[in-house]
DNA sequence: GTCTATACGATGATAGAC
DNA sequence: GTCTATCATCGTATAGAC
């Protein structure tokens, strides 16, 4: 009952939002009263606190088990972005959840959710600056280069329909693509692109 | 004073949620009483509403005159991605409110704005679609490759600080390259990266 | 245009029976 | 572990005085 009281949580957490909803809902949906869902969780909060924290530590867990099987910067970044798309695809309701209802925990849990997604944020940040020293990525400012290419993975959950045209990989194989090619420098014939990145926000 | 609630509720929606906001905080951050405002505004939603609509009309119209000065394809998106981000960055509340709080509207007023936010990502596909044709961008699925350029930019409105690092104008270049970057052909060398694309994507 | 006063329902949470 | 019953609070919104 435990399990289901999460899962009906999270699918209305994701379709009607974490202060929309109500505990009668989540009761009404797991068949029970709603009295009955304070003997398995201390409260509204704490059951978003629970989505949440598994859902960060899943996707840590996830990214690490892409990793261990690559070895140079420009495959693992590849990697990780693929395995980023997955897994905000697969899992489409907490990881939207996660990234959008922050501001639902009390101070204690929205610090350690937080922690989370900085150590996983890092991760990112580390293999772009190793690629960019290796020359493999053009120059450029890896904070606002991490976060675009974050947001743009994450956001796949929000518009992401599992019944759509097309599948989980397909998508995560355009956006790898997508984003290696963004952070490529630019081709010759063009030029243009990776001199207004050094340009503009080359540690100034 | 109509001026003054629609501030204050912009700016305490984006802060703390349209769900989480009452009016009588509204009504205490403009001084007033809460049975104050419903001589303005017709109830809280119609309050959202106004937000919203206004934000989504001028987002469009700042993208027509984006466009309106520039030529070739390649031109008129890298015009189209700065007009986009520079608007999301600073009328960054109102954009944020208006991209994470469609859920908080009536049905009617949830079709307004989704009909606007629809033709507006209209542009932005024809744009993409027009280059693939010319060859300036690598072939691939549109609707994809839209939204991911079109999510990119529009999260920086919820990780942006006006006081931070960076001006917008300086976002707003490093994005435009990673966009276009992103989507043009990839180089002879590494080559993989559009091969992917118009193998998995295009149009099965 | 703003106020006081209030209607009326829904909310998260608790107590205690079974 | 689930129930019924209930609490205290807060929500949006309205009526009518000034």
């Amino acid at each position: 009952m435990k399990a289901t009281i999460f899962n009906v949580a999270v699918d209305l957490f994701f379709r009607k939002g974490y202060f929309a909803t109500s505990m009668s809902e989540i009761a009404k949906g797991c068949g029970i009263k709603k009295a009955s869902i304070y003997h398995h969780f201390a409260g509204k909060e704490a059951l978003l606190f629970a989505i949440m924290d598994t859902t960060m530590q899943d996707l840590l867990a996830h990214l690490e088990s892409c990793l261990t099987r690559e070895n140079d910067t420009e495959g693992r970044l590849r990697a990780a972005v693929r395995g980023h798309v997955r897994f905000h695809l697969e899992r489409q309701k907490e990881t939207f959840i996660a990234s959008s209802e922050l501001r639902g925990l009390t101070p204690a849990h929205f610090y350690t959710v937080t922690a989370r997604r900085d150590a996983y944020e890092s991760i990112f940040q580390e293999l772009i600056r190793h690629g960019m020293g290796q020359g493999v990525f053009a120059p450029g400012d890896v904070k606002i280069l991490s976060y675009a290419v974050l947001t743009l993975c994450t956001a796949g959950a929000s518009w992401f329909r599992p019944e759509g045209r097309l599948t989980v990989d397909a998508i995560a194989a355009i956006y790898e693509t997508f984003v290696i090619n963004g952070l490529q420098p630019a081709r010759a014939a063009s030029g243009r692109g990776a001199a207004v990145i050094s340009d503009v926000a080359c540690g100034h």
